[in-house]
DNA sequence: AAGGCGGGGCG
DNA sequence: CGCCCAGCCTT
């Protein structure tokens, strides 16, 4: 029996791992190379996909000299279909290094090992406390998640200043007299239990899990979702007819909710006017007798998340043409347009073109 | 600090 | 289709 000195989740992490452990090949063995080489097969990589790669790449190369000798062709070959590919090129580099270096022998500690190619924070906690005993604990992204629900950490796991936090309560959990069976475990309880749509209902954890306690499991780990910048494309049409333009509010759910614009034509890429105007009812029917007037307007406008490419254009719609009942939209005196909300993007656009009658007229500045 | 690197499984 | 997986390296 283990000292009761252990943190209450450490207890029951590793009483958990004692039913559930997986019996997977690279745990039967102490050798270091064959946990390097798990370790890295295993980089970003699920266990069932990696196992067999793992099984053919020891078969192939049984020692760490059989893997420096070999033609980097060779073990690519055997790499082709796992993917991140330049953990193949950084495994033989290594294993040169280490035959050349290290006399063949894998260097027996954290700060050794992670100074080998391809070799990072992850796995040489790993092979540290796997093959030597080091008390060096793993964070991947099992640890953050299991750890941010238990403790509650709402730090964003993508900031670079997580990994040391995460590290720093991970080392007050690991027992330092069995830190490998800890990293096992936690790995283990991260798979099978924890998972990202994790079974708190039979997890030995819950009464002391913040996440579940607040019934909050959804709000961990967090992690700032990636803004990928989408492209968009704005074709403004400022409409004038009889001294008086065409705006709306924005209400619907997207950027600049509750401002005013312009009469707006998104499109998916950069297109023609003409072809704009075929896609939009309302302007084939403005166009059929309008003066157009391309305008000078900010190209690029950027957000956060958005890229957002515009163009605009004035059209002096001709007086006898009733265009009077155009849902969501109303004719308004430019001078009172000047008192609505709008988007820089669109204060850009007036300002660079007050040479408009409609603008140098009502718009001050 | 941010981006790139792969293929596959899952809801 | 987006998210995630036993991360690491480069810029």
């Amino acid at each position: 029996m283990q000292s009761t000195n252990h943190h209450p989740f450490t207890k029951g992490l590793l009483s958990w791992y004692r039913q559930h452990a997986r019996a997977l090949p690279w745990r039967q063995t102490q050798d270091p190379y064959a946990i390097w080489l798990s370790e890295v097969v295993l980089q970003q990589t699920r266990v069932a996909q990696g196992l067999p790669y793992y099984l053919k790449l020891l078969e192939v190369f049984p020692t760490v000299e059989s893997l420096a000798q070999a033609e980097e062709s060779v073990l690519f070959r055997h790499w082709q279909g796992l993917g991140y590919y330049s953990r193949a090129r950084n495994l033989h580099k290594t294993a040169k290094l280490v035959v050349s270096d290290y006399h063949g022998k894998f260097p027996a500690t954290y700060n050794d090992l992670i100074q080998l190619p391809g070799v990072g924070p992850y796995t040489a906690a790993a092979i540290a406390s796997f093959a030597f005993g080091e008390a060096k604990p793993v964070v991947d992204g099992n640890v953050f998640r299991i750890l941010a629900r238990y403790f509650g950490i709402e730090t964003d796991i993508l900031h670079s200043s997580a990994r040391k936090e995460f590290t720093d309560v991970a080392m007050e959990l690991i027992p330092q007299d069995q830190p490998a069976e800890f990293n096992q475990a936690i790995m283990d309880f991260g798979s099978l239990q924890c998972s990202p749509a994790p079974l708190c209902a039979s997890c030995p954890l819950s009464l002391t899990c913040f996440a579940f306690q607040q019934k909050r499991i959804q709000d961990f780990p967090v992690k700032q979702k990636k803004a990928k910048q989408k492209n968009r494309y704005f074709n403004y049409f400022i409409l004038e007819q009889g001294g008086q333009v065409l705006v709306r509010e924005r209400k619907e759910r997207d950027i600049w909710s509750g401002l005013w614009e312009f009469y707006l034509v998104e499109s998916a890429q950069e297109e023609e006017l003409e072809s704009l105007v075929e896609m939009d009812d309302n302007l084939s029917t403005m166009f059929s007798n309008a003066t157009v007037q391309f305008l000078k307007s900010p190209k690029l406008h950027i957000l956060s998340h958005q890229k957002i490419y515009c163009r605009a254009w004035h059209v002096q719609v001709p007086d006898n043409l009733d265009i009077s009942n155009l849902a969501g939209f109303q004719w308004i005196q430019p001078e009172d347009f000047e008192k609505l909300g709008k988007s820089v993007l669109l204060l850009n656009l007036i300002t660079d073109n007050l040479h408009l009658k409609i603008f140098n007229d009502s718009m001050p500045r």
